[in-house]
RNA sequence: GGAAGGUUAGCUCAGUUGGGAGAGCAUCUGCCUUACAAGCAGAGGGUCACAGGUUCGAGCCCUGUACUUUCCACCA
């Protein structure tokens, strides 16, 4: 007897174990024959700040599907596993760890002390994410796994700064940006998240030099007032033309500033006045710049007021902001206070109101870079899925400001800037240079970091080893998908793109595969805060590895948010179980050798129902490689998940059980069959479902040694038997239709009854009579001609009219009432295909097939109508 | 303000060149039929958001409207 499985399915049995022995055994290395085309994928680096959560769940399953499916179609396939770095987020994590376990902040520590304990959480949760992703089954070769601060790709970002700094790309500049006070460092356009938040507008008076008037000017943030310069008015606006050139006194303050002319500000929007505070806001920053005007800085770097705010010095800008409305409001300079509704940006990390500010940091000047990225899309070298995602990209690259890549943090590159403090020499460079050349004095290196991005836009060749050329880079750059969220397109996608063009002098991949995010069940994003994430470790503890994938994989359509929920998950492990069961079933009945079960039938050999199973394999392979060759995974899912449910399941195996029970070539037959279309079906799912396929293909008959390295199933792998397909296509109609019949009269399964069957199609019903009466629970199949008793059912199907002799059971006014509803809907249909064959439009207009196959169905329903006028008249 | 998506069965969602509306879950009925009750066999349930248009024919293509989600920009 061959090994049994489990009666159920209980994947914890089993997923690590087969794991570990793939990784043993080295099957997620690429294969090194150099004829096979190549296929990589590098892995969006999560950050080392945590564990997964279900959108890298998401993430990494498509990104399996997609590596093991290659793999099997003989590709030689990489998939490089890596973490990121992710500057900010992290220390923030480290800081507030520091923070409550030993009370300390990170400048007790001090820099390298404080990046020690980075270097030791990284170490900690790297080790974690690696062990989920082992978890989830995901092949990659571990033995390239990357990070984004580790040696390589520290070369490749120095490489990156020095080279864009040589050629004009990279500068230092006196800007505004956007500051955390709460991080203490600036931050991207890209980085600052707007929220609607509650405010006030505050009118406030600003007399005017040697008048009796003032100006009114409306403002939420009153506390910049002490930066203001100037205020500016529209020079075309009629109301306050007047004023340009005059003077203003800063109430409070009492310091003068002129009146200047900006089309920048709105005709007919609030005052008509607009403060203008360069060092504090960026649409001012840039007035100012056209009218050169004075930059005052007005707070500190943790948002305390300086010195410039007199009184206020040392309070926190909201402190400020009320001490200073009551003092104006006492000083009779407050006009009104009202409500407003402001968008305020704020630290995407940390939540902090940020604060534009004038500040010196370094920049990428983006618009030479921006133009052959966005080239590169347009043309088709790079491509999205869905396509409709391009436009997202379009419009940030072709709005693109340059890049504020400085951030002043501990964690992260440290810029490879060096200063000699003492004749100001600046150097950019790849080794460290410590004497300065021009005057011998020590150099000290920038203490800024870099943005966390700027590391992850060199991920696809930083992890192949690059600026060294190495086999891998030739190999597998550019690499073919990259996948990954629509939220991060901005971030990350489009930085990789120019990137790549730029250092590689090539793309870095050719598609951009994008996914949606997982909500949970009621559609709301999963979060810390609200509590409604959910661990996939805990489901995998619960359900396996499998259910898992397979809940996050089906019906999931390319860049649309899904649902999770714990039917979905119940749904995906029932699935596992019928696949389990049904291997069961051809397993126990398996006593032949290996070399005998793997043989395959002769073609005359084969029962029609063979052949129709084999052809429907046949299509579905055809269907499932293009659909997952077009990224339509959770199509081409649902596609095995019917096969195998409902046409091998319900209706093959149940099909083969006379043959087996009987034993003798036939059955030989019948399960030579089941095994080849069984071990398809685990192929077809093994990218989904990994752990279960390939448990199942270890108990089958089997010639590999694992089904990862089996070839993918194609269509031509079988033959096409278009007649068999439907003439077993009938045969199911009229059993389910018999089987229906029966449920309605309540006759119980166990009562069976003559069939008589009244069919043109008596030769593939004869080769299916065995079938039919086990089906449809027909004690003997009697063809005839026609039939013509009184005390029969009726039952009109595709394929003729079958009769039940079941007058002791029938209850014939419900018979007369059925049959009465099936005339009309009968009639119903006729009258719909004549209509639609009397109109001239259609017959000449349609396709021949179509016209011919609405005659058809006429003939089909004009033949069912006689028999129910027969049938009817009998009832009486 | 600009852009993209969604609106199909009670719920969650498929529906890929326009040709008689589908799945899973839920509900109802009958079954422990020797792989599986995490199952089997049946059944009910939809003006495909609304209004126009193109077409012989529209869930699908076009225009508009409503509601909804998201992204980008941002008003002092």
């Amino acid at each position: 007897m061959r090994k049994e499985l489990a009666k159920n399915y209980n994947p914890a049995e089993f997923e690590d174990r087969l794991y570990s022995e793939w990784e043993k055994r080295g099957y997620f290395k690429p294969d090194g024959d150099k004829a096979k085309p190549s296929f990589s994928i590098v892995i969006p680096p999560p950050n080392v700040t945590g564990q997964l959560h279900m959108g890298h769940a998401l993430d990494e399953t498509l990104q399996d599907i997609l590596v093991r499916t290659k793999r099997m179609q003989g590709y030689s396939t990489l998939w490089v596993p890596g973490t990121d770095h992710a500057g900010i987020a992290t220390q923030i994590k480290v800081e507030e760890r520091l923070r409550v376990d030993e009370g300390l902040s990170r400048y007790d520590l001090g820099r390298e002390k404080f990046l020690e304990r980075v270097w030791a959480w990284k170490d900690s949760y790297e080790a974690r994410i690696t062990g989920q992703l082992k978890k989830l089954g995901a092949s990659c070769d571990w033995s390239r796994q990357r990070f984004t601060m580790d040696e390589g790709c520290s070369r490749a970002v120095r490489e990156v700064f020095v080279n864009l700094y040589d050629k004009g790309l990279i500068y230092r500049g006196h800007r505004i940006i956007n500051w955390c006070p709460r991080c203490l460092t600036a931050l991207s356009d890209a980085e600052v998240e707007y929220k609607d938040q509650p405010g006030f507008f505050w009118h406030i008076k600003y007399p005017i030099k040697g008048e009796e008037g003032y100006v009114e000017i409306a403002t939420t943030r009153p506390e910049t007032m002490f930066g203001d310069t100037a205020v500016a008015v529209n020079p075309e606006d009629e109301n306050t033309k007047h004023l340009i050139g005059k003077t203003l006194i800063l109430p409070i303050v009492g310091r003068e500033i002129p009146v200047v002319a900006d089309d920048y500000v709105e005709i007919g929007f609030g005052t008509g006045c607009v403060k203008i505070t360069p060092a504090h806001d960026p649409n001012d920053f840039l007035v100012g710049e056209r009218h050169g005007l004075e930059q005052i800085k007005v707070m500190n770097d943790d948002a305390t007021m300086n010195s410039y705010a007199g009184k206020y010095e040392g309070m926190d800008r909201y402190a400020c902001r009320k001490a200073l409305v009551a003092d104006l409001e006492e000083g009779g300079y407050l006009v009104k206070t009202e409500p407003h509704a402001h968008n305020v940006g704020t630290c995407y990390r940390c939540g902090t109101t940020v604060e534009p500010l004038t500040s010196d940091q370094w920049f990428v000047k983006m618009k030479p870079l921006a133009e052959p990225a966005i080239r590169a899309v347009e043309d088709g070298s790079v491509s999205f899925v869905p396509e409709r995602f391009s436009k997202n990209y379009f419009n940030w690259m072709n709005n693109i400001l340059d890049w504020c890549i400085s951030r002043q943090l501990w964690w992260g590159h440290r810029i490879p800037a060096f200063y000699c403090d003492s004749c100001g020499h600046m150097e950019v460079s790849k080794v460290d240079v410590t004497v300065c050349p021009k005057c011998g004095e020590t150099m000290r290196q920038e203490s800024d970091v870099l943005d966390t991005w700027f590391s992850s836009a060199l991920w696809p060749f930083s992890t192949l080893g690059w600026p060294d050329e190495t086999d891998d880079l030739r190999r597998y750059y550019p690499t073919s998908a990259l996948v990954t969220g629509y939220d991060i397109i901005t971030f990350w996608v489009s930085r990789m793109i120019f990137s790549g063009l730029e250092h590689m002098g090539e793309k870095p991949f050719s598609t951009v595969f994008i996914h949606g995010l997982v909500r949970d069940s009621q559609g709301r994003k999963m979060s810390k805060s609200l509590g409604n994430g959910i661990d996939p470790l805990e489901v995998i503890d619960k359900y396996g590895a499998d259910a898992l994938r397979f809940a996050l994989a089906t019906g999931n359509s390319p860049g649309n948010d899904m649902r999770f929920s714990d039917e979905k998950i119940e749904a995906a492990r029932n699935f596992a179980n019928k696949l389990w069961n049904a291997s069961r079933f051809v397993l126990m009945n398996l006593t032949e050798s290996d070399g005998e079960l793997l043989e395959m039938p002769l073609e005359e050999e084969l029962a029609l129902e063979d052949k129709w199973i084999l052809s429907r394999l046949s299509g579905l392979a055809e269907s499932v490689n293009n659909n997952i060759a077009n990224y339509e995974l959770g199509i081409a899912l649902s596609e095995i998940y019917s096969f195998t449910w409902d046409l091998f399941c319900d209706w093959y195996i149940e099909m083969t059980k006379s043959r087996i029970f009987e034993g003798g070539a036939p059955a030989l037959t019948a399960k030579r069959v089941l095994v080849y279309v069984l071990t398809s079906v685990l192929k077809l799912l093994h990218p989904y479902i990994p752990f279960i396929t390939e448990e199942i293909y270890q108990a089958l008959p089997h010639n590999g040694e694992t089904i990862m390295l089996e070839k993918y199933p194609e269509a031509k792998d079988t033959s096409r038997y278009p007649e068999a397909e439907a003439d077993v296509d009938r045969i199911i109609s009229v059993i389910t239709a018999i089987r229906a019949r029966r449920a309605e009269m309540n006759v119980p399964p166990s009562k069976r009854a003559k069939l008589y069957a009244v069919t043109k199609y008596r030769d593939s019903f004869l080769r299916a009579s065995k079938i039919v009466e086990k089906l449809a629970g027909a004690s003997e199949v009697i063809f005839t001609d026609s039939y013509d008793t009184d005390d029969a059912v009726m039952i009109a199907t595709d394929a003729g009219n079958m009769y039940i002799p079941l007058a002791d059971v029938i209850d014939f006014e419900k018979e007369r009432v059925r049959l009465n509803a099936e005339m009309k809907k009968n009639e119903a249909e006729i009258e719909r295909i004549e209509r639609k064959l009397a109109n001239e439009g259609f017959v000449s207009k349609a396709p021949a097939a179509v016209i011919d196959g609405e005659r058809a169905k006429l003939a089909k329903y004009l033949e069912i109508k006689d028999s129910l006028t027969v049938a009817l008249s009998k009832l009486g």
